[in-house]
DNA sequence: ATATTATCTGAAAAATTTTCTGAAACATAC
DNA sequence: GTATGTTTCAGAAAATTTTTCAGATAATAT
């Protein structure tokens, strides 16, 4: 399904898009109609889902990253769907995984300061209906932070 | 410094990196030159730091997140960086965030399934030097994901 | 008021993407 | 072995986009 030209094809492109497919081409030992078409059918297929610019946080004020812990206070079908959609919402919000253990879900939540996160907690998380506790941890440091999946 | 318009774009940029300059422009309401000049700024700036394919997790085999909370056995200085710099040569690790509160560090790890993430633990995590303990709590979904920075 | 700077528009040039044609490589069936 | 169909490839041509350029407009400061 995925040879060894598509990997390295989709290596190439996580770590920058913006290449043209002549660059990509001869980094593969292909034509730039070879590049073309593979890169059609990866997007057809779905294995490419979008591209997107990343931004740096610090320059337009999201330098303040907090993982918040939170658990539900029932575990109700429509407690779990109105929780996931109200914090779907919130832009605030760039991840929001459920998992396992001793908490419900897991959010990364992205703001200016302290400040902008206290006001963030106070009006827009803790109004969500069916929360039972939250535990936040700051981040101190962004040691490592890609989006590349190794293929 | 970020005006409207530039902020508007960057949305834009976030959804979709591959628009053309036509596109953006009428969405815009810029001249396609225009819009060409002010992402050229956003780039030299450092605003924009990079363009980057998204892939399906699933449909390259990485569809198992999970969360490791990580104690080191003493915060020395040097154990902290040789800890930083071994856990960021992992490629299944895609996030590493240095957090307050009980734990030193959060990590996303991304892999094919729960027995890849044993070999993972086994092979790679544990032996890196200093570690005390650690917890993981696994992805049960997936509720939101994504790059976009609200500007 | 005038110079300065930044940002804009529209046209032309340069480069890239996309389409098209046909060849090579490969597997399958007869 | 040969025919057949499929996939992937390369190179040329067409279509589109990016990039450059010249000059107009708007905003700011002296």
């Amino acid at each position: 399904m995925l040879d060894k030209k598509d990997k390295a094809l989709l290596q190439l492109l996580q770590q920058n898009a913006k290449q043209t497919n002549k660059q990509l081409a001869l980094q593969l030992n292909l034509s730039v109609t070879a590049v073309y078409e593979r890169i059609k059918k990866l997007e057809r297929e779905g294995v490419i889902t979008k591209y997107v610019a990343l931004l740096d946080k610090e320059k337009v004020n999201k330098g303040f990253t907090v993982f918040c812990h939170i658990k539900l206070v029932q575990h109700a079908q429509d407690y779990l769907t109105k929780f996931e959609e109200e914090v779907t919402s919130l832009d605030e919000v760039l991840e929001c995984f459920h998992v396992s253990g001793d908490y419900d879900y897991l959010l990364k939540v992205v703001v200016k300061d302290i400040k902008q996160f206290r006001s963030f907690m106070v009006n827009k998380l803790t109004t969500i209906k069916h929360i039972g506790s939250t535990q936040s941890s700051f981040s101190i440091s962004e040691v490592k932070n890609t989006t590349q999946l190794s293929v």
